[in-house]
DNA sequence: ATATTTAGTCCACAACGTAGACTAATTCGG
DNA sequence: CCGAATTAGTCTACGTTGTGGACTAAATAT
């Protein structure tokens, strides 16, 4: 809902938009932030002056060169105060990185453990065990970590932090946003939507795609205009149970002919004929396709097709720029990709001038724990004064 | 891209807010405005006045009565003041609403003619005429009409108001809004979008819905949050084209198997042997229904069926709260809604706790047309101190 | 060395919302 | 029927924030 402007949340904007504008250029002197964001040059210089108090930018000693006149001196975001922590928590794997506000990561602790043979709370306990761990060490450099970000495998509801449903941990209604208790605060949200936010960040993602995470489930992330699109109850981006074939094979969904009976984890494995879908499996996969096996091959075409066919659906409905495919789909790109982007080029090319390019995820399992932290980092730039509060409180109480 | 807030910028989100507030609330005092909008009583009653002025609101003699105090002096959005045009443009017909901004509508004009047999400069011709008509009828009542929508059967470049490709008019590349030259700004956009707001601003639309338009075409316009999700390239919500077999019958979109080919007008008036399709077809088939002609009956149950498929899809994708059936799914709802339903329900209900209920729209084919104006209207109030330079500086066309 | 140019700061000021005193108009209670 | 209580709305002094232009600082060009 729309809120009351005061002159408080003015202020509150224009240090965000401050902040941000250094961060998209890397770096900025103040004359030229007075121009990009169309403040005076005097406004700036004093929303420089609280950021840096805040220790969320620092100078530069650079300055812009060449040029006549007196030369400007640079601000860039600083890596040195401000810091976030991002987990994951997968099936076969805990995952912990640390990164700093200027996008550095600066730690990253992961755990592969098959989490479907453990209680929930155990697994919690271990992901929490790895979390302070990584917390220790970041306050130790000076670091501030101001929230960590918690990307599992399911849907989630937002709000309460709870795992509604994670069909591939077996975990039903588990609360682990508060299970975790870090003593920093924790937002939960689904994988897919985590790592899409990680390729937006982090990787090659533009400011629009949608990013398809191939893991066991299949999930999709998409980013409009830079923001997440969730859904009205957050449950959107459920691409593996869209239709490929109606009266396709049974999904445990219920339904029948989804995408993941095609492109799944466990239904491409089965379909090469490997029984054993973790780390090891996608390597074998990979070195069977490097030597041209022909059921391997025929199996990344199947589910490169069922791939392009629920991408069309999507793409008619969502209209994203472009796809960015992950999780398993990223090592097998160079034999799914092209059998992807034809099915969809078939089937797309005449309503649009062209189907949207398909592209390769950079960033591999990491993706979603990056994400993760970067959607905290996030808050702390939309609403820098809030936690300039927080961090005068903490330490000596600067001038206002 | 964010924007600087000057002092200007502030006043004008807390005059939109107050707005927008005594819109939603139907009639307000200022103190309970000065409650809702978390202002202070004194600025509240300065933005009022400014909106006195500008004749947005006006005063309504009635108070709140029956408890103790002075009893509040209520305001009401006028609709004596500001109104918007609606326009569309069809296969079969043109329709122009005036509606006033407190969404009262204030005049209809439809035409019904066969605008495939005619060049498009003339269907525009036509429009235009009718337009002018309703602006000259609004403009002799006092109202002052300050801008208008065009819904058109096809993807829409939002930019420059240009139809890209409306297949089933047989236009491409028609700038119709620079070509219906008005003398008040006009944006373009597609049918199925405008009619998705008209249903949230005039009819059964909550928050959050899909609205699907079945035309000769099957559109969607997704609401999300109250706005529009228009995709990356504003093609999103083409729901005809989501695959319903990926196999199935060549579609003339050059793909196979498309919603279309199953449940659009062509395809169901193909199926119950009728070659009419206008108007005066859809209710020989709602009589056919009436009297329990099987083969019509059929139909619709593999016309529901395909629907329901590809909403499946849908709402595993973009997950809308509800689903409203527009076009002519509304008057087929009686046969056509629990097929939809019950197909979905067996696709979705284990995944999610319910499918989302599927309603029938209330706006017939006025809903593009309401939608339209309404669309304009919003811009009024989300930027009232726009609308009231306009106003105190008569001669000047200000754009934005 | 001096003129020119650009960066950044300073200061008086304007725009806007706030706080709370004040006035206005009603109901309640005796 | 009249005064106390209560609520609505206005008025005035004030605080916060951004503005505009003068001013100082530091570089390059001539």
């Amino acid at each position: 809902m729309a809120q009351a402007v005061r002159h408080d949340a003015m202020r509150a904007r224009n240090l965000s938009l401050v902040l941000r504008e250094v961060r998209t250029h890397g770096s900025l002197t103040r004359a030229s932030l007075a121009e990009v964001t169309g403040l005076t040059k005097t406004t700036v210089s004093k929303l420089v002056a609280d950021l840096l108090d805040a220790g969320l930018v620092v100078e530069t000693g650079a300055v812009r060169g060449g040029e006549r006149g007196r030369p400007g001196v640079e601000v860039r975001v600083s890596g040195d105060r401000v810091a976030a922590l991002g987990l994951e928590l997968n099936v076969d794997y805990l995952a912990v990185r640390v990164v700093d506000l200027a996008r550095r990561v600066r730690l990253r602790l992961t755990q592969t453990v098959d989490n479907r043979l453990s209680e929930p709370l155990d697994v919690i306990g271990d992901l929490r065990r790895l979390a302070l761990s990584a917390l220790a060490q970041a306050e130790g450099t000076g670091l501030r970590v101001v929230g960590a970000g918690l990307a599992v495998p399911g849907p989630v509801d937002a709000e309460s932090g709870e795992i509604h449903n994670a069909p591939n941990l077996g975990w039903r209604n588990v609360p682990v946003g508060a299970a975790l208790d870090l003593g920093v605060p924790i937002r939960v949200e689904n994988e897919a939507n985590l790592a899409a936010l990680g390729e937006l960040w982090f990787g090659v993602g533009r400011a629009d795609f949608l990013y398809v995470s191939g893991e066991i489930g299949i999930g999709a992330g998409l980013v409009v205009n830079g923001a997440l699109f969730r859904g009205a109850r957050g449950f959107a981006g459920e691409l593996g149970h869209v239709v490929v074939t109606p009266e396709g094979p049974q999904c445990r969904c219920g339904a029948r002919g989804c995408l993941e009976q095609y492109a799944g984890q466990d239904a491409f494995f089965d379909a090469v004929g490997d029984r054993s879908p973790y780390a090891p499996g996608i390597d074998a996969i990979v070195a069977r396709l490097e030597q041209g096996d022909a059921a391997t091959l025929a199996a990344c075409d199947k589910a490169g097709w069922a791939l392009g066919v629920a991408l069309s659906s999507a793409i008619n409905l969502v209209d994203p720029h472009t796809i960015v495919l992950g999780g398993i789909y990223a090592p097998l790109f160079p034999w799914i990709g092209g059998v992807v982007a034809e099915t969809m080029g078939a089937r797309l090319a005449q309503l649009r001038a062209q189907a949207p390019p398909v592209e390769v995820s950079q960033l591999g399992s990491e993706a979603a724990a990056l994400g993760a932290a970067g959607q905290v980092l996030e808050t702390v730039v939309a609403d820098p004064a809030a936690l300039s509060e927080r961090l005068t409180d903490r330490r000596d109480p600067a001038p206002r």
